[in-house]
DNA sequence: TCCGTGCAACTGACTAGTTGTTTGTTAATA
DNA sequence: TATTAACAAACAACTAGTCAGTTGCACGGA
């Protein structure tokens, strides 16, 4: 037995990040996430207080502070919803954690970090606008909304459709950053 | 107590739809089911088999049945975007619900009906490409992939957009149609 | 260099309650 | 009366969370 309670506390955020984002709050298991951590289920307890704030924890650690991450460049937004397409493709659990966040955590407003995130980006979308770098048939808060959803909608489009066995990553980044292209012009 | 195995069984499914559209497949409780449904758990296991085949039956019934009710128009995508973002926003539970699917049952293909679907629409809308009716600068698959995330997209933001509280259904609507129409033109 | 002391890090066994699922039985219908 | 629907109670397995006790580590004095 090796003491480090900073070692210790990182591999059971690891292993909880990885439990979290396949089978969400509900079907997470705290004994598995112990035993992937290789120690003990009081150790959560003791560093995390209870399963939800332990998936608090995870959810801001990973997605909330890698959000900001993603260069928001006003004035070539078609690749910044491709550079939102790699950083999703990269770390499929950002975008579980995400969803399974909205679906058991309703709670309030969300991160207080994204919220900020948002305001900042769409002063700065209101402002290209007025300044008339930005096309204005959409107001900041459908741009947003849009370049989020199309960035996203090959991981969100259901199995029927058959994605996984036609279509490639460059295919579908290509398809991303084309859609959002045609949005603004 | 009234003897009718129609009727029960459609209290439960009432029930488990909303119980599994609100908690997904591992926060559900079949007691709280049962309850709901004023009867007991066995009869959920008499007629459905599982937790996990109830979840089956729930899905393929309110969402596989009338997904496809939604008119398909190739001709008219964008009026085609409003009908679906229609149909999320009177029924919640139906996008919920697939999400959940999504997330928890990541096998095979998916749901048989739907697969037919889409097939018949990605060949309609190839079609229409063919004869001129419709822009080619987007696959049939690409477009039916696009389309969706678009009619879903204020539905999965997450709530760190502050979206709720500033935009109302019209102008989410007319986002969703507007944006279609511009991946069109 | 060695020892001992204090304390944080760690452990495994435990609790109390909940879970999905089944059984044995009763009541209604035809 | 035979059949089917409905029920309460019980089942074993599993759950999040707790706790008293143990172990390893850093540090200060000899």
């Amino acid at each position: 037995m090796i003491k480090d309670s900073e070692k210790t506390k990182a591999r059971l955020l690891a292993a909880a990040t990885a439990e979290f984002a396949e089978f969400g709050i509900a079907g997470a298991r705290i004994d598995r996430i112990a035993k992937v951590a290789e120690t003990n289920k009081a150790m959560i307890y003791a560093y995390f207080g209870s399963k939800d704030e332990l998936f608090d924890t995870v959810f801001s650690t990973h997605v909330g502070a890698t959000l900001g991450r993603v260069d928001f460049d006003v004035s070539d937004l078609p690749s910044y919803a491709g550079r939102l397409f790699d950083w999703f493709e990269d770390d499929p659990a950002a975008l579980r954690l995400s969803t399974w966040y909205r679906l058991e955590r309703p709670t309030g407003v969300g991160l207080q970090a994204v919220v900020l995130i948002n305001q900042v980006r769409l002063e700065r979308l209101e402002r290209a606008q007025r300044e008339g770098a930005l096309a204005k048939h959409f107001e900041p808060i459908q741009l947003l909304s849009l370049i989020q959803a199309i960035a996203t909608s090959w991981a969100t489009t259901n199995p029927e459709l058959g994605v996984a066995a036609t279509t490639d990553r460059n295919y579908r980044r290509q398809t991303v950053v084309d859609a959002v292209k045609r949005l603004l012009t």
